[in-house]
DNA sequence: TAGGGTCAAGGCTACG
DNA sequence: CGTAGCCTTGACCCTA
């Protein structure tokens, strides 16, 4: 109907409008009244001042529903004219508010007569008009109120015409801009596949390498970086085939060919991390063998996670670390619990333990020791929380400059993104962001309970195989309805589009594919908190210390769970959560680092 | 002119009955013979009422002003439901007379504590009224008088109504003349606003009955509502006898009521501060003591929450409640905490715990006793969180609901909605609602740790005065851009339209206002939670156990504040909330029900 | 939407 | 000083 589209469109003027100017300048603002003024004191062919002209009058009760939404607090009418409070409307012959109205209406009413003891020029305000009757009335009929005259309407429409003019010159609030991602000009028209192959190639040994060197130093700042990871200009990169040339180049997608080089790659990086353990050469040489108890605990883990029917019965035997010892400690949690309770004596009789249903389940033994879990999976859970909160801020900055974009519509930006942009200034810009987020990652993780204690090795060959694992799900709220909001450093929008130049078709299109079914999940930060700290100690083949990062595992496995039981999350979520987690591990695709 | 003719008419009716009446007014109308001219002086030509037709005219004016007071002032409120005194209207929420509506104002204003020295249970009468104040301010209450907007007790203008029907139609009446009910029959005439107005003082009384009604059962579905409340027709407001009925025998029913309440009272609730001082002549001379603790409560806790930095100085003396047998169980806390760490091996060398700022600012002891609160504040703060979960699922719900309106800019169906909806349908379905959040809402609080622990009385106090604190607060989400997405029973989209028709402008906007404030601050869903349970537990004048429920706000202060740690809060969020904070606490519109 | 009306809140001011 | 009766105020509502 017209009157919906009229009104939806109206509405939405209305809203960017409110979006503009509100909550602040609501109170006293001359500038939103101007609109207000004509609205409300003009036949309806005069509606619609601002823009387009467009308008049928029969809307008028509408708008001026829309109108009253509009003004909120704001007052169409502008002040009173005796006592500067917001004025209601024009009453005898001027705009005032509510009570100078009736004030004025019960003086002449009453014949009063005021007698002021001040000097008689009080200045009045909303706050002492009630100070001095005399010089309010005298301000009233100073400013033109009429009783008897009300009925002519001159001075009204007088008054409003006055204030129309007085508030047009009263300039419009402006809108805020923020500048468009521009920057520099031209392209090259040279983007082939091998160029692209040679920026993927030294991405991952840029990473590679940055890891370790951050680790090395204990997650201090990187002091020297190679000169190739500083400066990535065009002609650079045209000549920068050394390590393009290993990779032959020549036909289309690479999986396999990558994904050769891309083990050989992590391994021959494992191995000149400067820690220099000793590793087990059998190990090394067939760590097949390794994959086994991997896939048993993979499998038992997605089980858990499948149904948690079944649960009880799997977790019994598939959990079994603290079984042992748990019952000595199971007594003292709960001796600790009563003590706990009888501190805090305000909540003594309470139940203090929220309900678990999930994580319960997991935990072997069902009962003292669910307690101690619950403190435990509580504490690191906040803990874990507090970290990824500090970590994450960058991408929240960035989401929330998304939304303003989208609010605005400006997707555009996208386009012009495309069009102004280089191939080559993406890619420095994105490999000038890697440092600082591996950096922010390996703090991250460093500090979460329990990581610290992997070895150093292992550490980095986590952190280098899932590192882009960690990008993906820090920065899941950057997908939005199939295009990408990241955003690289030198404030270069890193599109889908330019993430398909650089990464490829097939593995954008994946990456999208798993962010959405990620996003549908409308997981919590705490949960994808715990969901990147869950996937670092998710079983990985180039982990010498199974043993202890499964124990996390498990910890972490309870910690969600425990998380999920808090946001009451059924069953279907949790389906989905585990296609999620199968998806990450067995998609290489993903485990390509960026 | 028009103004004589009505004066005229105005005098045919009130002619010589004046003479007798008005007394005081002799002190103003000397004046107003001569100030004609001084009036005279301003340049509005046409005001000059008193030229020509002068005394006469002014003197009816004068009368019929008189007579109006003198109607109003003689209109059947009554009696005075605290002292029995002639009522003289609704005074903050029930019939009073001028005096217990005057002292209750003062109660409240100064916050005076009193004491009775007479067994708590003083009958008061007009006479006596004077000499208990304690039994006097506690009678205020239980009648159901409350300061910030909640009426517990009848409906007066729905009363009035009734009792005029009643009147003409039996012409009996109960227990006093009333003089002039023709008259009051005649403003009844008004039919729709009467309505309106019926329909807010309804809503408030049903409020209050809801709570008591759920109270009383424990949270279990109330089976017997008053047949009033489920159905709402307009046709209904005017028969509505059963009500009438019992409201004409209030006097009996209040004393049976009161007798029960005042048992109640004598049981658990009065006064009974440790303070313990003995009966202090001079305090029985007075008869009364400062309420102290809340204001210094209060300011502290403001104080607290304005400056962190001074948080350190203030909170060692503000918060002192377990400061002295902490110590022990610090050393419990301590060596649990290490067998804790030594069950979970896996994370026995991490600090677990979050760090945190404000909260342990917060607290009095900073060292050991930090820990349990630690594991306090993470715990309570789950087990809120899950709760909140679970009750905010409608609002979640509707929170999807609108998103996608908004996405699918079907606003439009605002518009619809306003024009197809009649006021009694809107209110029908609001009226519907109520029962099911205030349920949720008991349940909510029932389960929070330490709140099952307050009295039945004071609970339901709370609850009353906060109600609609806690709605805005869990329904913030659905207000977007200045516009309300609420949905009532029958799929009915309450909007900022129809919120303006059944609360008022004033209210509205201001409701808006603050939801907009509040939103601002970006809450997670774990702080509106927490903030819920926090303005739970604030310091309320109308509650007896307060030194529980400070307990209890310390606790839940604490807990806020950690999870503002967690989320890395800065200083201009504890600035904003703590605004946020005052406003709820000083503004009474938003305490009134809906 | 202006004018008129309503009435609870609160201010004022003698009284005790 | 607190009390309480009287009075003004103004946010809200109605109707035309
Ligand atoms: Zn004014
Ligand atoms: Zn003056
Ligand atoms: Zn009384
Ligand atoms: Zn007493």
């Amino acid at each position: 109907m017209e009157i919906s589209n009229e009104f939806g469109k109206q509405l939405r003027d209305t809203i960017g409008l409110d979006e503009a100017t509100n909550s602040e300048l609501v109170l006293y603002k001359p500038n939103t009244v101007n609109n207000g003024l004509s609205c409300a004191s003009t036949p309806a062919n005069q509606f619609n001042p601002n823009s387009n002209s467009s308008n049928s009058g029969d809307l008028s009760s509408l708008k001026s529903y829309q109108n009253k939404l509009r003004r909120k607090s704001t007052f169409p009418f502008g002040k009173c004219k005796v006592c500067n409070d917001k004025a209601t409307g024009v009453h005898y012959g001027i705009s005032t508010c509510e009570g100078c109205k009736g004030f004025f209406k019960r003086s002449i009413l009453r014949n009063e007569y005021y007698k002021c003891f001040f000097g008689n020029n009080c200045i009045l305000n909303p706050k002492n008009r009630n100070r001095c009757k005399a010089c309010r009335f005298k301000k009233c009929i100073q400013a033109g109120m009429s009783f008897s005259g009300i009925k002519m309407g001159r001075i009204p429409k007088a008054e409003k015409m006055k204030a129309i003019e007085s508030l047009r010159q009263t300039g419009h609030e402006p809108e805020e801009e923020y500048e468009e991602l521009d920057e520099d000009e031209d392209e090259n028209g040279s983007s082939s596949y091998n160029k692209r192959y040679a920026m993927r190639k030294e991405l991952e040994n840029n990473l590679a390498y940055l890891t370790n060197n951050i680790l090395s130093q204990g997650g201090a700042k990187q002091p020297d970086e190679p000169a190739h990871l500083k400066d990535r200009s065009s002609s650079d990169l045209n000549n920068s085939q050394d390590n393009s040339s290993a990779a032959n180049s020549d036909e289309e997608q690479d999986d396999e060919s990558n994904q050769n080089s891309q083990e050989s790659f992590k391994k021959g990086r494992c191995r000149k991390r400067p820690s220099g353990l000793g590793p087990d050469p059998a190990l090394i040489a067939s760590n097949r063998t390794r994959l086994q108890p991997y896939e048993d605990y993979m499998t038992k883990f997605l089980d858990l996670m499948e149904i948690p029917e079944n649960m009880a019965e799997l977790s019994v035997e598939s959990v079994s670390i603290v079984s042992a010892h748990s019952t000595s400690l199971a007594k003292n949690s709960d001796l600790f619990m009563r003590n706990l309770l009888e501190l805090h004596k305000p909540l003594k009789t309470a139940n203090i333990l929220p309900r678990t249903n999930y994580s319960s389940m997991f935990t072997s033994s069902f009962n003292q020791n669910d307690l101690s879990y619950h403190i435990i999976s509580s504490l690191i859970n906040d803990k874990i929380y507090q970290l990824y909160n500090t970590h994450s801020e960058p991408t929240m900055m960035v989401y929330e400059k998304a939304q303003r974009m989208i609010a605005q519509g400006s997707l555009g930006a996208l386009g012009n993104n495309s069009a102004e942009l280089t191939l080559d200034q993406v890619w420095s810009s994105l490999v000038q962001s890697i440092p600082e987020f591996v950096k922010s990652v390996i703090l991250f993780f460093k500090e979460v309970p329990g990581l610290n204690e992997i070895n150093e090795s292992d550490f980095a060959n986590i952190l280098n195989n899932k590192l882009f694992d960690f990008f993906v799900i820090m920065n899941s709220i950057l997908f939005i309805k199939g295009e990408s909001y990241l955003h690289l450093p030198n404030n270069i929008h890193y599109t889908r589009y330019w993430m398909q130049k650089i990464k490829g078709k097939y593995t954008t299109d994946f990456l999208f594919d798993f962010v959405q079914e990620m996003n549908d999940l409308s997981m919590t930060n705490k949960e994808k908190a715990l969901f990147i700290v869950l996937v670092f100690t998710m079983p990985d083949l180039e982990v010498e210390d199974h043993e202890n990062l499964q124990d996390l595992n498990e910890y972490y496995t309870r910690s969600i769970l425990y998380e999920f039981d808090l946001n009451k999350r059924d069953l279907m979520f949790l389906a989905k959560f585990r296609r999620i987690l199968t998806k990450l591990k067995e998609n290489r695709i993903l485990q390509r680092t960026e």
